[in-house]
DNA sequence: GGTACTCACTAAACCGCATTAGTAGCGGCA
DNA sequence: TGCCGCTACTAATGCGGTTTAGTGAGTACC
């Protein structure tokens, strides 16, 4: 059903550019483009009153235009690979654009997002964007075990940042390592499993997310040498993998319940499987904490609307973006390949973690 | 801490440019340019030919190019104006997200997303924007019942849609239209209260969320004009606003169960509120929906964590941004001003209400 | 056989800015 | 007086496309 309109579109007004300016400060454009450059060659008192005339016209230079002549797009890339279904349930990826942007906005510079079904579209828009130097620069998130990415990107010289931890190269050879910001999960791990074994805990399973993820890797590992090196069974501190949905977060906690010795806590690699965990404990009649011990990897309002409130680790995902958007800058700036640490989670005790 | 490491940057290959196909294939640039957009004035043979060269080389128009001599950017805006507390608690901009991108990606133009703290910033990046020829058009999310936006953009000529109603224009004088994708809150909300009243509920509270947002008055009209067609007491089916944040969701929530005669069925603007709600009544003993029916305006996976599972009013909220991103579109091709109506959302009926 | 017309293509201008290569004017200095 | 060097500018070129204005060859027509 549709009302229509008139179009009523009055002329636009028209854009001025640096030729407007000239005419109306009576010098050269490149007088102009001097003076609004900071360029030597202009004296101080035409550059004020070119400035001012700039100003006046509210003059803004044309980005397309200062992208074909200075060969940047004063633009970076954001790519999310997700299957529609997974998108927006966890508060991680806006949060992190939003640090992004404040710094990126602060150098004017844009953020082209795209949403793409796989990583095969990931990395042909990659290809794409390059070709049409769309943008200067790309932050590459979700890094996988086996990851196709830094090799691509290598290869085109597109610079770009991994967010969240280094991809571990493919199979085939040394490909470039590409500079990052990462987290340290082993000693989140570390801590959880601190609070979780001092309270007594003996049999403890990690409800991971997806397992072609670089982090999750990181976690399953640093899980397992925890353990280890605690002395506690690897039988019966473990971890399962899932798809990040509630939905799987829930079959695998009633899984996990239905065993012959069951866990006492269970750590879950995000919100939303967290807060499912919970009320698959509530459905079947085990108290939090007493009969089961809940962690979330990541808090959000979720872990506090529940009862009891959810134990939780804590980033700041958005100084996350921030720290990730510096790294690009400074990288596109021409300095060097690093690995910077963002800084270490806490972990918020709440009342769904106590002894079993 | 940080890891250096070799710049190893190898030289990045050299992005092929239609000169490159000219010289390849024995032609001159324009016939370059013509083979490519299909324009006439060259023979199919030799638009073949130059079509594979291009396809060779691989490539791709550069997109500054194209924008300086087209006078388009191929790109197109999206704000959040959002206090930063507030971001990403909802499913929803992702979805919508989504929803553009698969038409605009389709039609290779790109997404450029900003977050701004508010309304005034947002309005100066429009500003700029639209001086810097840096977007095609723009979509405007949140509109509110007094809103600069469509009169500014009206002034700049710069193409918009607004996502999600109409906004009501500010108090001076009339503004121009803006072309609007809208969902029909007051059928939505006379299909909750069909529901509600039906069970037999008489004192309903609608927890709205910012009331500046025009659809929260829009939804506050539509309650007060379908409890009195009921003939429902006024002081009994209200609305209390508030900011959306499971914070001040608890909070309405506490006070509403606090008064003399308090309401036996609660409807939440969002699901993070609604959650909020249930954990309230939970943390009382009030039995839900026995003691307290809930319902959630907008579907999640949290309203079906929680214990009960929540009643929701679902919307295809990437359906909304694709039809969102067709009416840009269409008006970016010189289409009429109009008004688009999104489907109407139904209502999931689960554990959450029943009879008071 | 000359003119008109079409076809397939090339040359050149342009978009708005940055940048490089001049150039005019002037003071200093031998 | 002539030359140098500096300042403060202007002219011209290029970025990579699109588009307009030619241009030469071939064909149709009288």
């Amino acid at each position: 059903m549709t009302a229509s309109g008139e179009a009523a579109r009055r002329p636009p007004a028209r854009r001025p550019t640096i030729k407007d300016i000239a005419r109306r400060a009576g010098v050269s454009e490149s007088a102009v483009s001097f003076a609004l450059n900071g360029r030597p060659g202009v004296s101080d008192r035409t550059r004020t009153r070119i400035r001012r005339v700039a100003q006046e016209l509210g003059w803004q230079a044309n980005s397309a235009a200062r992208a074909l002549s200075g060969d940047r797009a004063d633009c970076i890339g954001l790519v999310l690979a997700r299957p529609a279904r997974t998108l927006g349930v966890e508060s991680f990826f806006l949060q992190l654009v939003s640090g992004i942007q404040e710094v990126f906005s602060a150098h004017r510079t844009a953020l082209l997002l795209q949403v793409v079904p796989d990583l095969a579209a990931e990395c042909a828009l990659y290809r794409r964007w390059w070709a049409e130097r769309r943008v200067d620069g790309v932050l590459v998130v979700n890094p996988r075990t086996e990851d196709p990415r830094p090799r691509l990107l290598g290869s085109l010289g597109l610079p770009a940042v991994v967010v969240g931890g280094l991809a571990t190269p493919g199979p085939d050879s040394a490909p470039p390592p590409l500079p990052t910001v990462w987290a340290d999960d082993a000693k989140a791990m570390a801590r959880i499993l601190d609070h979780l074994h001092g309270l007594g805990h003996r049999r403890i399973v990690h409800v991971a997310g997806l397992p072609e993820l670089a982090h999750t890797a990181r976690r399953i590992r640093s899980l397992r040498s925890e353990a280890a090196r605690r002395g506690l069974d690897t039988r019966q501190v473990r971890s399962v993998t899932t798809d990040y949905s509630d939905a799987e977060g829930a079959e695998a906690t009633r899984r996990l319940l239905d065993t012959a010795e069951p866990p006492t806590a269970i750590i879950y690699d995000n919100d939303v499987m967290a807060v499912a965990g919970a009320s698959v404990a509530a459905e079947r009649g085990i108290p939090v904490p007493r009969g089961l011990s809940i962690v979330a990897w990541d808090d959000s309002p979720l872990c506090r609307v529940t009862h009891p409130r959810l134990t939780a680790l804590v980033r700041d995902t958005a100084a996350f973006g921030r720290l990730a958007a510096q790294e690009l800058r400074a990288v596109l700036d021409g300095g060097p390949v690093r690995a910077v640490q963002g800084e270490l989670p806490h972990l918020e005790e709440r009342e769904s973690t106590g002894a079993p």
